[in-house]
DNA sequence: TATTGTTATACTCTATAACTATA
DNA sequence: TATAGTTATAGAGTATAACAATA
């Protein structure tokens, strides 16, 4: 649902979202961000994440399936339609012949770099708005935090987010 | 795409994650949080949304649309279901014979406020990991960026995330 | 038998276009 | 004419269940 703050004075008066609505809507914002920059290439963010966990690995459909937290019939139709907008490529697996690898094509690989790098540079701007002690304090707390919650669920904290 | 740190080095190295890619995972672990408390109610997250603007508002189709950011044959839709399912109800407008005023029920105020205090102890979980002196500074910090993204905007920074 | 992947099916969510009714 | 809303249609995205092929 929407953030939302108890607060009932008027804007000028209120002065602090509350720890839970500023991440909340943080969140959003970021996410916007990321669906804004995907959709100027015609992608959506399950796409997107698509391409940029392939960016470093030549997953089967399976592993996709456990990256994405997806269904591998839900993968299937994923990896159809990128395949079909020649992003992605099938190959049969030489070391099992059930399984399929999936990798980037040169197409993908350039998308993905791009929107990657615009997404970028739109949370940098964004972060540019505050002063670079603050910014230097807010990254520091933000990853502490970051890295505490993965530890406590016996997570890697530093692979990408998300998925992988 | 995934955040992804450039950083080649081993987990045990890495101690911090750069600015753009801690608060890309920050985003998707607050969205994932957000996703799986509304599914705990077979909620999505734009249903949730839906309850979540109506929790202090009495809009019409077409505001329902620009709040949320959809297509009002969207809204149609998305409106349809959550009427099927008791949580919200359409009512002709008195003022406009044209307009359709969208409100919750007993059942869509209920489950929108259990599955906002269930995400809000989420998120107070998590921010529970800092000691109090670092959430106070993230939270100061979170809605300082806010506000100044907000004004630059030309958006009151304080009503709720998302959409309104 | 178990695992990998695809296909059939059903539902949500979204948009565009065509339509009705009211302003 | 313009606006509010619905409906028809099309497509992405998701899951469950049934299936084929391989291990």
């Amino acid at each position: 649902m929407e953030a939302r703050s108890a607060d009932r004075s008027t804007p000028a008066e209120r002065r602090q979202l509350s720890a839970v609505d500023g991440l909340a809507q943080l969140s959003f914002l970021v996410q916007r961000m990321l669906e804004r920059r995907a959709g100027e290439h015609d992608l959506s963010i399950i796409q997107t994440r698509l391409l940029g966990v392939l960016r470093d690995r030549r997953p089967t459909m399976n592993e996709l399936g456990k990256l994405l937290a997806l269904d591998k019939s839900s993968v299937s139709g994923l990896v159809e339609r990128a395949e079909r907008r020649g992003l992605v490529t099938r190959t049969p697996s030489p070391a099992d012949g059930r399984a399929v690898l999936v990798s980037l094509t040169k197409d993908g690989r350039m998308l993905v770099a791009e929107a990657a790098s615009q997404f970028e540079a739109d949370v940098l701007a964004l972060l540019n708005r505050l002063s670079p002690s603050d910014r230097g304090a807010l990254s520091g707390l933000v990853s502490r935090l970051l890295v505490a919650y993965a530890t406590d669920h016996g997570i890697d904290p530093f692979p990408s987010v998300g998925s992988d």
